[in-house]
DNA sequence: CAAATAGTGTCTTTCAGACATTATGCT
DNA sequence: AGCATAATGTCTGAAAGACACTATTTG
């Protein structure tokens, strides 16, 4: 029994949906981090380890795709494995070692073995359906943002262009104004925004 | 390692989706079909397994809905169960044993261990989801009806009313006339339609 | 002023909700 | 005729797509 997680993040430089992989140790090529379950432990601890081990990244919250059962899957043998997508801001992974992680743009994810490149492809469509009708739900940005820069956010996670307007009126009502204006670029300031109910 | 699976149906009875009940064989009360999985088995395999055994049930395409870890869920040990959903026609249910089984509305499912309840909300849920846009993908009726016939299967799947003219308007493009006519009951004779890409 | 970004107004199309009307069989 | 069911027509309001316009900053 394992766990293999979908860590998606986005790149400011390049603004992709992008998914951390990491070398395998048992042979060449990547793969998506993973472990085997402990006698005991929950799905979500398991998860925790494996990105602790491999990013340095704590304080998740994974969400489950599905299960992948096929016998053929893992050459090594017989291992059901859950897999689980998760989000976080491209600064939660600074820390990881870049010798032996890699980003990847989702659309591409290269040559993975284990079923990954599915694994991915659900974990994309999973958080795009999320993102789809909420403002920014896994907080990619911090606690105060601008329209403009969610907009930025959300067609990076969509992977196309979303419509400027119609875009502001569907989020608009779902967050809470400050009354504070900022000025970011060169442009007319703009007013920052929190989500409604923010921990 | 093990499955749970929800099988529902309509009971023409009483229109209303009901889930299949097991009576348990290590204490009293009720429960879901489950088993425990089999080295190599593949989770699909062993909920037809489980529902031959319990329910005489097979040509099953069971649907994953998640995994349930909470290693306090099951006071036996520590036991991992991948909950399933699957949908019968009640004809399909004839050869059960009526003493050992039972059919209970999924709104009032009883109290049942293992998390149950939540499974059967999250089932229930899902064919419902499943059911809003499409005409009755799980075949409760089948290969030919009327727009009558499957105004009333989406109606009791849903456990509320849907509106007539709307409901006709939104499946009618996805069916495909049979050009014949049939008089159920009294009244104006209805057209035969067909889903549109059938086995 | 020009460029860049932020914010608003408005038109059109589409679609769901709601109600009304017509069609055709049965007793 | 009267009832039951099937099928269609039409109005309205909400939401999405699309385009245009105004507002406010920097250089």
């Amino acid at each position: 029994m394992a766990v293999d997680t979908a860590l998606l993040t986005l790149d400011p430089a390049d603004p992709e949906l992008s998914v951390l992989q990491v070398r395998r140790t048992d042979g060449p090529g990547w793969a998506l981090p993973g472990t085997f379950l402990h006698p005991g432990e929950r799905l979500a601890d398991a998860v925790e380890r494996s990105l602790r081990t491999k990013a340095d990244v704590r304080g998740l919250r994974p969400r489950q795709l599905r299960v992948y059962d096929d016998p053929a899957r893992d050459s090594r043998g017989w291992v059901l494995s859950v897999a689980h997508v998760e989000v976080v801001p491209i600064r939660r992974l600074d820390s990881r070692r870049p010798r032996d992680t890699r980003l990847v743009p989702v659309a591409r994810p290269g040559r993975l073995g284990f079923g990954h490149a599915e694994i991915i492809a659900r974990a994309a469509q999973e958080v795009r359906d999320r993102y789809a009708d909420r403002p920014d739900p896994d907080h990619l940005l911090g606690r105060q943002f601008t329209l403009g820069e969610l907009h930025r956010v959300h067609q990076a996670v969509a992977g196309r262009p979303l419509q400027r307007d119609g875009f502001r009126r569907l989020m608009k009502p779902l967050l809470c104004p400050t009354g504070h204006l900022v000025t970011r670029t060169g442009g007319r300031p703009a007013e920052l925004f929190r989500r409604v109910s923010n921990p």
